[in-house]
DNA sequence: CTGAAAGCGCTTACAG
DNA sequence: CTGAAAGCGCTTACAG
């Protein structure tokens, strides 16, 4: 049975005050011995306080909601575990919901979420609304009396923190390997432009092509919606150009350019060398190991819970958005074409 | 601001009994004009009961929680997102943990998941520990007064329900499968015996190989943990006898397999056959598709869910053990060598 | 320094 | 049929 801290002061011979002073530290000067005293009853007892009790005094959950569009994409599954070790850490409970990448269930999220009493929350968000459409919602989100931060997305007007990966930076980093490499007819397939990702991971490859003095070719940028069969299909458009390189802006849409290189009897690096973003798992045991743009999850994820928690301590309101330096991978997709070498 | 049942109250002139009860459609015979008086004004303030007062009355936190060994596994993170669907259909939030394939970690989450008030547990147990360490621990678990449902695992001498997929008959259908093709010489990478699904997926190739009549051969079996280099190792091991098909315990190691046999200059499937276990999506953008057997995972999550649900509605208390039936999908790993035609 | 008491926002016997 | 009141298990001003 389940003791309450009645039972402990009936036992201790104190009043309920007493112990709920001793059990949260809160004794100043208090003889030691009824702090043993009380702190052994608890203990035998295995005593921890009512959750919900607490909370309806405290008006603290200890609880944080995490909202991700698909929990079974690595990227966020990895984020989710990150987020809640630090959580833990901080004797916080993480909430998980799954919005599966539909905006409508992702408000669902947010107000259930809200209803049951969160102390903060995180967003990744999906994308695959308007921005008119989003802008209620955006409105909503700024209203709410908890502190929030965005993970690896942003919503126009929105004003707290957040943090991703410096996706433009990504973009750049990868295309600039290939320059640097010697490659001049770079192509480039995206994700959905609508998405906060694939537009800056976009946006970096422009750069680095203008940076070099590259011009930039509309019919080298192919639009996939980052799956594989996407990305199969664009660069079978692509192939019909005369490139020597592949920017593509995720791993999955890689492999299916892998695929699609490879039916044409072509072959990586040697007739196009490919740069993915990602790094799942499986770029590393590819025939052809995958040069690729790691982003640091766990990195985030920690980053993610400092902006929370300084919300939750109610220190400086911070609204920044922090971008995180992504990394360049690079093994056995791209090759050197200028010398007579062979890869990097 | 945040309204209570107080202020509907005095708004609607009654008493908050009232409110409470309408609110919660115990409204037996009451005016038609009142029901609809209060139920208005609660949607206009948009008035959520609070979470933490009803459940310090009612003693159920309408949450439950769900402790995975690894959410950054693909398998664990289906499930998740499977169980969290039917949770929230019910009513009910998830609260997720991952033990991070510690048993110390695990039992803290248990402990841990219990203050919080959860009004149900869901576990799929990490196995990394001899049985007789887990005893205290099965005892621990028998005692709680909470719904449990094992899931994809179990520990000896629990009295909950579970389910999970039937292992050893999907050991025995890839078995089988590779034996109706004529192949004899079949080996077969186990995961760590001390797995439950190892150790069943292991039962399976032996009954089949049993069934008929083909002698099992201790050197035909290997021993891996599931990751890709110990699948690699395991062939390496494996190719230096005469065998013309492999039986491996999940998908993972299976590509080690085939990185293993491509690198003897072999080929799948005309020199070997190979079966996975699981259907990782890549098992079917491989450049020769996996034979597999694949999970059902969200069938799986469904049956969890109605066995703890039974559990939570006080129903009949079903001990009962669910296993689900495995599917083989044949892709192009595996090869009829009887016949000079060419696959299944 | 300690304890009695109010109060957090609900639900639910129990009277009227 | 309705409402006053007790109570869930805590925390925290406030008196003594």
């Amino acid at each position: 049975m389940r003791r309450t801290i009645v039972d402990i002061a009936k036992e201790a011979n104190v009043s309920v005050t007493t112990v709920s002073l001793v059990l949260n530290d809160k004794a100043k000067s208090m003889p030691e011995s009824t702090i043993t005293r009380i702190k052994d009853i608890a203990k035998k007892y295995n005593y921890k306080p009512n959750h919900m009790a607490v909370g309806l005094v405290t008006k603290k959950s200890k609880t944080i909601g995490l909202i991700v569009p698909d929990i079974t994409n690595n990227f966020f599954s990895e984020l989710a575990k990150s987020v809640e070790s630090y959580c833990n850490l901080h004797g916080y409970t993480l909430i998980l919901s799954n919005s599966n990448n539909d905006s409508k269930k992702e408000r669902l999220s947010v107000s259930l979420l809200m209803d049951r009493g969160i102390d903060g929350l995180l967003i990744a968000f999906s994308q695959t609304e308007s921005m008119e459409k989003q802008s209620d919602f955006v409105k909503l989100l700024n209203k709410l009396d908890i502190p929030l931060v965005a993970l690896d997305s942003y919503l126009e007007g929105l004003t707290c923190p957040g943090v991703s990966v410096h996706h433009s930076l990504g973009g750049y980093i990868a295309t600039k390997h290939l320059i640097d490499l010697g490659h001049k007819k770079i192509a480039c397939i995206t994700g959905p432009k609508s998405f906060y990702t694939a537009e800056r991971r976009l946006k970096g490859y422009f750069r680095a092509l203008e940076e070099h003095e590259i011009p930039s070719q509309d019919n080298l940028v192919k639009e996939g919606n980052y799956s594989y069969q996407s990305g199969y299909d664009a660069t079978v458009e692509l192939l019909k150009n005369d490139i020597t390189a592949i920017f593509v802006s995720n791993d999955l849409m890689a492999y299916g350019a892998y695929r699609a290189i490879q039916e044409q009897g072509k072959t990586i690096p040697d007739d196009i060398s490919i740069v993915g973003f990602d790094d799942l798992i499986f770029s590393e045991i590819l025939t052809v190991p995958l040069t690729t743009i790691r982003q640091q999850i766990s990195e985030l994820g920690n980053k993610a819970w400092d902006l929370l928690y300084q919300g939750l301590s109610d220190g400086t309101p911070t609204k920044e958005y922090l971008q995180l330096e992504p990394k360049l991978i690079i093994r056995k997709s791209t090759k050197n074409i200028l010398k007579e070498g062979n890869d990097a």
